[in-house]
RNA sequence: GCGCGGUUAGCUCAGUUGGUAGAGCAUCUCAUUGACGUUGAGAGGGUCAGAGGUUCGAGUCCUCUAUCGCGCACCA
């Protein structure tokens, strides 16, 4: 017997020169798929933040992801799992900020160009770490057609389709209202926003005759607008339009009054004052009836002129002096201090969001959106579970335009120019407009760039080489997409529509989304808890195998899964199972020759047809993305039929048998074990292929991974 | 407010088209140096959140209620 399969398994030893076989083999490629593949199937890595390092999400995705891909390549298809990094804009861009925070600097201080060459140093310097992690939990993927989202090509792509929107005329420069992080200094779109339900004060403000309810009296300096419900009796005597002299903040002031059928008459007193700069809803108040609308806060939060005194106050330090102002001059009426409401904040730094009106790029979504819809209505594309389909509709259904516009440097720039003296924006990629084309004014750079998420959305075609690569001939459009289902909205319902929009094909027929990993008392994650688990503590402590097996078994698609050493502990325990019923068998067929055509006693029959019924019911389960079952049942059937059964039933067998029945068994030990390291091989590569490579010759022609998924052998 | 889920054994969760309630871990009893003590044999443990309905039959389908979670949209 082999030297290596008398000691107990030891998977740190064995992991990193499998690893090693496998990528020097050539089969992680398509490329080397063989001359019997049935026909491709190609699945995308979710590109990983390049400067991340491998947590409990990432095991989840790669398992998921390497468990397909080994199953599909097995079963004869020409496989292709493509790696990605992405520069993963605002989140590396924040990272790198605290970084220099640390070191006393500050990105606000250095030149853009400088930022962008420290961070892309970064980057790329981290990139090699996380890479590194991905191969140690045993993916599959092919590395010789890594990419990133910031390459020569892809950049190039994103380009051309931001170009095509715009000759589409679904891309426009909008001065609107925008959720602005203070803190960042940057605009995001509704999807990086977080609502927090939070009990604050609300001040009823004396406003010449009226008196007005608000929360943020900081915003009201620049309040020359008060508005009421047209049919609001307790304002009858005032019309629409009048003007009333009175005395604010920081004196007198003339305000217009305002009808408007936005007011809740319910709410306060019925009657409020606007800060179009600031609020949403103000804005929209402002835009119907085109009133002025000032500036208050500037882009790091602070209090602009308008605030005399106040100004270049941050909010938080000016709010309780303004209201001791009011206080001084009377206008403040009174305190309401057990106000419920929603506070927007930045889902990043947990600042409250302070909106700003700014010219940003918008995508015009509702006709992608409309596509989408039809697609996912006519079942083209296929989400499991299935009720992701009903959450993505309805998103698409009440979809809003698309802030792509983003003030940071770590992105792709927006190639674009925008006129200094009129506003407006004009795309171009070959850097040649030099004048406004609408008022003839000069032009400068845009120096924003693109969402993370616009160049991610076009992932699929983008990093198969669209339109004419190879690569995008043969896979696009791919089979499966896997991801988190709390990226739907950024990433995948995106991606439907981008790939439309581009190439005319949804870019994938399955979307398989999975739920979040939690500790073991099913808690979310957080470095504030301290409950965070690192994948690699535990591979290192249990074998890859066994956390493979266990972010596996009992996790079905788009729940949840708690997961605890317990259970990991209890696939290693599996894992040293397989491998002792491989010395058992091996130990017990020594010199025996594996036949092609053995005759088969009546008992050993039985097992391999049960056998056979039980790796059919796993290949259901495995088309039909039920993997949490397949890993479960081939975790019962070897140790529970295999192990405790057939190997404790051979002992007798073997000692007291017959010629026949000797050799019959012999044999059908060697063709479970064969079978059964095929079977696991999905879930368990590591041991598995380790464990093939002691198989008697005959056995076996290839690597374990480029084996051919079981036959329906007649027995 | 609108939408989407969950509620099954002590814990974490399965339960595919309705057909006698399952797994892992944990607990308890017994066995044994065997391929494996990272073991084997067995046991206890559940009004399937509640109520009503459809059905010969409901954990599963329908309605309502409770409760927990998530998403979206919100009025100062």
């Amino acid at each position: 017997m082999n030297d290596r399969l008398s000691k107990p398994y030891n998977p740190s030893e064995t992991e990193g020169r499998i690893y090693k076989l496998w990528e020097e083999s050539g089969y992680f490629s398509p490329d080397n798929a063989g001359n019997d593949t049935v026909d491709n199937f190609a699945i995308l890595m979710p590109p990983t933040n390049a400067n991340g390092s491998l947590h409990a999400g990432h095991s989840l995705v790669l398992t998921i992801e390497d468990v397909i891909v080994r199953y599909k390549r097995m079963a004869g298809h020409k496989t292709l799992w493509l790696p990605g990094l992405d520069h993963a804009g605002f989140e590396t861009q924040v990272v790198y900020e605290k970084k220099l925070e640390k070191e006393g600097r500050s990105r606000f201080e250095l030149k853009p160009d400088e930022l962008y060459s420290e961070i892309l140093n970064f980057t790329l310097e981290n990139s090699k770490v996380i890479k590194s992690q991905i191969r140690s939990m045993g993916a599959s993927c092919d590395w010789s057609r890594e990419k990133f989202t910031l390459d020569k090509d892809i950049v190039e792509i994103v380009y051309s389709t931001f170009k095509r929107l715009s000759d589409d005329n679904l891309l426009y420069r909008g001065k609107k209202i925008v959720s602005w992080c203070p803190k960042h200094r940057t605009s995001f779109s509704d999807l990086e926003i977080n609502d927090e339900e939070r009990i604050d004060t609300l001040y009823y403000l004396k406003y010449g005759p009226f008196t007005i309810a608000t929360a943020r009296p900081e915003t009201k300096f620049g309040d020359k607008y008060v508005v009421v419900h047209p049919s609001d009796n307790r304002y009858s005597k005032f019309k629409h339009g009048d003007k009333i002299e009175l005395e604010w903040i920081n004196g007198p002031i003339t305000a217009t009054v305002i009808k408007d059928d936005a007011i809740d008459m319910e709410f306060g007193t019925g009657a409020m004052t606007i800060t179009p700069w600031h609020d949403v809803a103000d804005f929209e108040i402002a835009l119907r009836h085109n009133l002025e609308r000032e500036q208050i806060i500037d882009e790091s939060g602070r209090l602009l002129p308008v605030a005399g005194e106040f100004a270049g106050m941050k909010i938080a330090e000016a709010r309780p002096k303004i209201v001791e102002r009011l206080k001084e001059k009377g206008l403040l009426e009174k305190i309401d201090s057990d106000y419920k409401h929603v506070v927007r904040t930045c889902y990043k730094c947990g600042s409250i969001i302070e909106p700003q009106i700014r010219s940003q790029w918008f995508i015009k979504m509702k006709s992608l959106a409309q596509e989408a819809l039809r697609k996912i209505q006519s079942m083209e594309v296929e989400f499991i579970p299935q009720h992701y389909e009903k959450i993505s509709i309805h998103w698409l259904e009440n979809i809003i335009d698309w802030n792509i516009s983003r003030q940071i440097v770590w992105g792709i720039p927006i190639p674009a120019k925008i006129c200094s003296l009129c506003g407006e924006g004009f795309v171009d990629l070959e850097d040649k407009i030099t004048k406004c084309e609408k008022c003839g004014g000069n032009v400068e750079k845009d120096n924003d760039t693109f969402d993370t998420w616009f160049s991610s959305g076009q992932w699929p075609f983008a990093s198969l080489g669209y339109p004419s690569g190879a690569d995008f001939k043969e896979f696009y459009p791919t089979q499966v997409l896997e991801t988190a289902g709390d990226i739907i909205f950024f990433w995948v319902t995106r991606m439907i529509m981008l790939g439309l929009y581009v190439t005319g094909k949804v870019p994938f027929k399955t979307v398989y989304l999975h739920g979040m990993v939690l500790d073991a008392k099913a808690q979310k994650m957080s470095k504030s808890k301290g409950n965070v688990i690192n994948p690699l503590d535990l591979t290192a402590k249990f074998g890859t195998d066994a956390l493979r097996m266990a972010l596996i078994v009992g996790n079905t698609p788009g729940t949840s899964l708690a997961l605890s050493e317990d259970k990991i502990k209890a696939y290693k325990h599996f894992a040293n199972k397989i491998w002792n019923a491989t010395r058992f068998v091996l130990s017990n067929t020594e010199n025996f020759i594996y036949e092609s055509n053995p005759t088969i006693v009546k008992r050993d029959d039985e097992i391999l047809r049960a056998m056979s019924e039980t790796l059919t019911d796993i290949t259901s389960d495995m088309e039909n993305f039920r993997f949490y079952m397949a890993g479960e049942k081939l975790y019962h059937y070897f140790w529970h039929t295999f192990a405790d059964i057939i190997i404790e039933e051979s002992k007798a067998v073997l000692s007291g048998g017959n010629e026949q029945e000797i050799k019959s068994r012999k044999w059908t030990l060697i063709e479970i074990e064969i079978n059964m390291l095929k079977a696991l091989h999905p879930f368990m590569p590591f041991i598995t292929e380790e464990i093939w490579s002691f198989m008697p010759h005959q056995a076996k022609s290839k690597m374990l991974i480029a084996e051919r998924w079981f036959e329906n052998k007649k027995v």
